[in-house]
DNA sequence: TTACCAAGGATTGTCAACAATCCGTAATAC
DNA sequence: GTATTACGGATTGTTGACAATCCTTGGTAA
């Protein structure tokens, strides 16, 4: 694991080192499972053992890492089962979010939306798989989606917390689905019925896209079990 | 805030400090919005301010404490309007949570569900208003039917994180809904749903309930301003 | 060869002292 | 009388040293 980010700190040191070990959690720079040695890391950020414990303590609330007593903490990581059981939930509360985005999205939100959709539509065409799913933060449809609920405590459980567990696993299981057409065309009438103002079919469709993306890893991990 | 119980350290000083402040916290014992005093608790707890520390980071991590650096730490303290987003999440959670139980159930679960509605009904009658949603663990109609989902990452979020927000506030904007007997017949029907295998019908009954619920507090909140 | 035990080293847990920051108070100037 | 500013106390943040626990390594015996 080599940590190097000359990130400032957020406030204060323990804050600091919280954000940066969070990142590199998330971005893939210390794998998962592996050990978190509390030496390593207060030598390499310049800081004594104390406040890095502290911003150890506050990652292993959010569920980033688990401690066993007296034996040191490792980067939490899912299982397989885990990582379905985490799209159950995400189908659950995106579907929600998008229910509340019909109802409370503006109008200039919505044509927002809109333009993202049509500026995938030109790339779609050219890098064709990879791409559709690489976007982030602003760029993203369900980003915006998300916010558009203006339920700030879903937003922060599905952009925050869940966000960072999914992230760390879009590599691994490497959920690059063959299907950029597909997820367009549903992105595409979800869109629409949020424009429509028709919450109950938003929050259907956004489901069923999810339910697909799930079901799309499932096969794929049937299909390699099968292979190896 | 007077914490006195003389629990049992988990394994470590530290666990054993969270354990502590989080009951303290959840069972109302430390008031929403109170300030946090590092000095205080320690000296109460025997321990020093590291362990202590570490302890209230992991809270933070956990979002029941929150910390403006150099300022202090108070217990995390929700609005009306986060309150009414948390039923929303609820409502999409528990929805899924029990659209999985009527799939993944046991027949000798759904015999035990039947039991506790069984014995809720004979006690209805008597104490009425308060009792029925007092109930706790093993006993409670929900969690029973969380469990049942067989989806373990469900049930940590609702049975832990959303579980202790939502009990910190159920006495505040004492949530004890004049509806127990229309409770009751919900709960009626939505394991009726579970035992036919119905998971579609399931969890429209369940996110129907949990809506009710939460309208009844937006009603009472509206009366009670209109009041005032 | 394998199983078991012991000693050593390394790591985590805890403590008390020190430094930095904030908040309330009181005095001062306008 | 009001606003501003310096001071002092209290609280939080940080550090390095010390104690307790675990894991590994090496050795011994069956």
């Amino acid at each position: 694991m080599t940590i190097s980010e000359p990130r400032n700190t957020g406030q204060t040191l323990s804050d600091g080192a919280f954000e940066r070990i969070q990142n590199a959690i998330v971005k893939g720079q210390i794998a998962p499972g592996a050990r978190i040695s509390e030496q390593y890391l207060s030598s390499t950020f310049g800081i004594s053992r104390g406040p890095l414990r502290e911003a150890i303590r506050r990652l292993e609330g959010r569920r980033l890492v688990v401690r066993i007593p007296h034996a040191g903490v490792r980067v939490a990581s899912l299982s397989y089962e885990e990582l379905i059981e985490l799209y159950h939930v995400r189908e659950a509360l995106e579907g929600m979010a998008c229910r509340l985005a019909a109802q409370n999205m503006t109008e200039s939100e919505i044509a927002g939306l809109r333009e993202v959709l049509a500026m995938h539509e030109q790339h779609s065409g050219l890098q064709a798989n990879e791409s559709y799913y690489q976007q982030e933060g602003d760029l993203d449809i369900h980003y915006l989606i998300i916010q558009g609920s203006k339920n700030r405590t879903l937003s922060n459980m599905l952009c925050g917390d869940l966000y960072h567990l999914l992230r760390m696993y879009r590599y691994r299981y490497s959920a690059t689905p063959k299907r950029p057409q597909q997820a367009f065309a549903e992105h595409h009438r979800i869109i629409q019925a949020i424009a429509d103002r028709d919450a109950e079919l938003a929050e259907m469709l956004m489901r069923r896209h999810i339910s697909a993306s799930r079901r799309n890893i499932e096969q794929l991990m049937q299909e390699k079990t099968q292979n190896d």
